[in-house]
RNA sequence: GCCGGCGUAGCUCAGCUGGUAGAGCAUCUGAUUUGUAAUCAGAGGGUCGGGGGUUCGAAUCCCUUCGCCGGCUCCA
């Protein structure tokens, strides 16, 4: 038998009989090593313990102290799962069961719908199953007879999947009895190392993600190596939905959605009203600051500019209905460019005065699909910081350097240190579904490339995920429970460059085309706003709390005085409100407290003689008695220079 | 749009297998004049999301419609 060369991690080699495997490698090294081996990394891959080695290879064996494990851990936890909704329901059929992140989930296709209590009862047959110690055993099969036994079970999506994905032989993995599943693997050895898991919800899901498919029963749950671990995932999820954007829209009463309005559409309220003011002359100052021009256009327009601009054809779907008037049939916009580039066209342009940058606050209504709306995330009508530039090929790489340092100033500024930048390329042409010629796609990602090494962004490249109208470089934030969001986006677009005709004249005195770059920060105002609750869990930054002091007088006697004080406050531009109404001042505390406003000014007959307040601020509390200028002198720098802590 | 769940007072929620609606908070009134997270008492308030049906009788059952929630799909 040939030997053959381990080496460890350590760079300490093995010699080993070919076929030894992983496990008793681990074994070798110590007996407690391969009681919590989890899986191995072989030559870099994922592999089973038990899996025999048959050529010279670094291994690394992964235990519960390696995040790399985690993922076949929840894989593994996947098909514990299945396997107690076979032995349950026998009935059911099986589709796929991935880790993801946070957790796993696995499709099933079953007449009747789980219920939760379904859930609760899976979960306890899976701590069942744990519990007998089950072997998770790899078999290999020819394809055709791994084929011909789904077909038989009736397992139309085994077969499918064999279909797709299977090689000649395929490799399933049992466990117990009454389960195998084809799957690539690798797993963990058995299931008393499964120590921590929970059933979360049930979801529709549809088979291989198309619509036109068979609608699935999603079963989503989540693993950790230990029930520390586990419990601290369920009390991050329990956060995530006190900081919720649309239970602390409610609470702090920033904002509704009126069903009498319709779904999608967004009321803001006083107090919401004042921060999203807040937020839009931010913004605005920042246009004028950075070069732009502020415009306003129209909300409608007849159908023949959406036409001209390949909304009509292209976009109707997502598009409000049309509207009869008297000459024309008109439309909401649902996207800004067509006008701004109407502003554009309606003079002549020469090369000396480009970039041109037209801005806008400008809403647009998008018809969303019923399901897809979500709080001030997704909505039907929302307005978008946005504006186009209009710039020479030469001012291609700057424009987007500007927009991108724009962007990170803009995320800064609120606080967000954590998002995530993508670029998205075409595919070279290949499949001709991209528009525009591939000197513009060159000059416009090659732009994006370099400016955004010039800003020191990391960006991921997403290969062939650009717009079909130009490439793009998207940022994104996370909400308070991970999900994703897209805010700020830099987008070329030779498409409507091309259908509206837009030209400059150049130096050579001929007309040349202009490269236009799409671009919003925000993203929508909506959007980020929401974003921006869930971000500060409601407590509003002090520059932008919608009330920044609350003074609360201890008894009637000090009415007068807190007014006055209030007065001053309001002169100096500071947002106050005074609680006099005939309650303790305990309770007047703890609902400036729930209404997260940032300073509380305490007065009684003591303050009051000697021009003082007593300061509590909402999170660092009792801070003790100041004289009223002191006070002021402490939050007026904070104010102007927009600070973010807290 | 699709699958599943849900919709009861301003808010948060209770109301078992159908017998004709309840709590806390909020609101209003009165008392209290209070020192860093809920003072006490009384009162008012609901076509049980809308419409239709079954039944002697429906918040409870059925149909339909609107909306919300979790996902899926979509997201120029």
């Amino acid at each position: 038998m040939s030997q053959l060369t381990i080496t460890l991690p350590d760079g300490s080699t093995q010699n080993v009989a070919s076929g030894a495997t992983p496990l008793e490698i681990a074994r070798s090294i110590s007996e407690r090593l391969a009681e919590i081996a989890l899986v191995a990394v072989v030559n870099g891959k994922l592999t089973d313990l038990t899996e025999p080695l048959n050529e010279d290879a670094s291994i690394r064996i992964l235990t519960p102290n390696d995040e790399e494990a985690l993922e076949v851990y929840r894989h593994s936890t996947a098909h514990l799962l299945a396997a107690a909704v076979l032995e349950l329901y026998p009935e059911t059929k099986l589709g796929i069961g991935p880790p993801i992140e946070n957790g796993f989930y696995y499709d099933f296709d079953r007449p009747q719908p789980f219920t939760p209590e379904d859930l609760e009862k899976i979960e306890a047959r899976m701590a069942e199953i744990q519990a007998r110690n089950v072997p998770f055993v790899r078999t290999l099969a020819l394809k055709e007879e791994a084929l011909q036994r789904y077909q038989k079970q009736g397992d139309w999506m085994k077969c499918e999947l064999v279909e797709d994905r299977g090689g000649e032989r395929v490799s399933e993995y049992t466990l117990g009895p009454g389960f195998s599943d084809f799957c690539r693997g690798p797993h963990l050895p058995n299931t008393s190392h499964i120590k921590a898991f929970k059933l979360l919800s049930i979801a529709g899901a549809y088979w291989k993600g198309d619509e036109k498919n068979k609608v699935l029963q999603r079963i989503y749950g989540t693993a950790f190596f230990k029930p520390k671990e586990l419990r601290a995932h369920l009390e991050r999820l329990e956060e995530a939905k006190r900081r919720d954007h649309r239970k602390l829209g409610k609470e702090l009463d920033l904002f509704s959605i009126q069903e009498a309005a319709g779904p999608g559409l967004i009321f803001f309220h006083p107090k919401g009203g004042t921060v999203r003011l807040l937020l839009e002359n931010w913004m605005r100052d920042q246009y004028l600051a950075r070069g732009y021009s502020l415009v306003y256009t129209p909300h409608v327009a007849r159908s023949g500019l959406w036409k001209t601009s390949g909304h009509y054809d292209f976009y109707g779907e997502n598009m409000f209905k049309r509207m009869e008037l008297d000459d024309a049939e008109y439309q909401l916009k649902p996207m800004n460019c067509p006008f701004h580039i109407l502003i554009y066209k309606d003079r002549q342009h020469s090369y000396r005065e480009l970039p041109v940058r037209l801005g806008e606050l400008g809403t647009v209504y998008r018809y969303e699909r019923s399901g897809t709306m979500h709080g001030l995330l997704r909505v039907r009508g929302f307005t978008q910081d946005d504006a186009h530039i209009f710039c020479t090929p030469q001012q291609a790489e700057q424009e987007v350097v500007s927009c991108l340092e724009f962007a990170m100033d803009t995320l800064k500024a609120f606080g967000f240190t954590q998002y995530k930048a993508e670029l998205s390329t075409w595919d070279g042409g290949k499949s001709g579904k991209y528009d525009g010629t591939p000197e513009q796609w060159e000059i416009a990602e090659s732009a994006l490339r370099n400016a955004v090494a010039r800003v020191g962004l990391e960006a991921k490249v997403m290969e062939d995920e650009a717009a079909f109208y130009g490439p793009k470089i998207d940022m994104k934030l996370v909400d308070a429970i991970g999900r994703l969001w897209q805010l700020s986006t830099v987008q070329f677009d030779f498409t409507l460059a091309r259908r509206f005709e837009l030209e400059y004249i150049g130096e050579d005195g001929r007309a040349h085309q202009p490269l236009m770059v799409h671009r919003a920060l925000f993203g929508s105002v909506e959007r980020f706003f929401g974003i921006l609750v869930e971000h500060y869990a409601g407590a509003f930054p002090l520059w932008l709390a919608p009330v920044q002091v609350t003074i609360l007088p201890i008894t009637d006697r000090q009415i007068g005085y807190s007014h006055g004080l209030s007065e001053r406050l309001k002169k100096l531009g500071i947002r106050v409100t005074v609680d006099d109404r005939n309650e303790k001042v305990n309770f007047k505390i703890r609902e400036a407290q729930v209404q997260k406003i940032p300073y509380m000014l305490v007065v009684g007959d003591r303050e009051e003689e000697a021009g003082n307040v007593s300061v509590r601020h909402r999170r660092r509390g009792d801070l003790g008695v100041q004289s009223f200028d002191d006070f002021v002198a402490s939050i007026q720098p904070l104010i102007a220079a927009h600070d973010t802590a807290d």
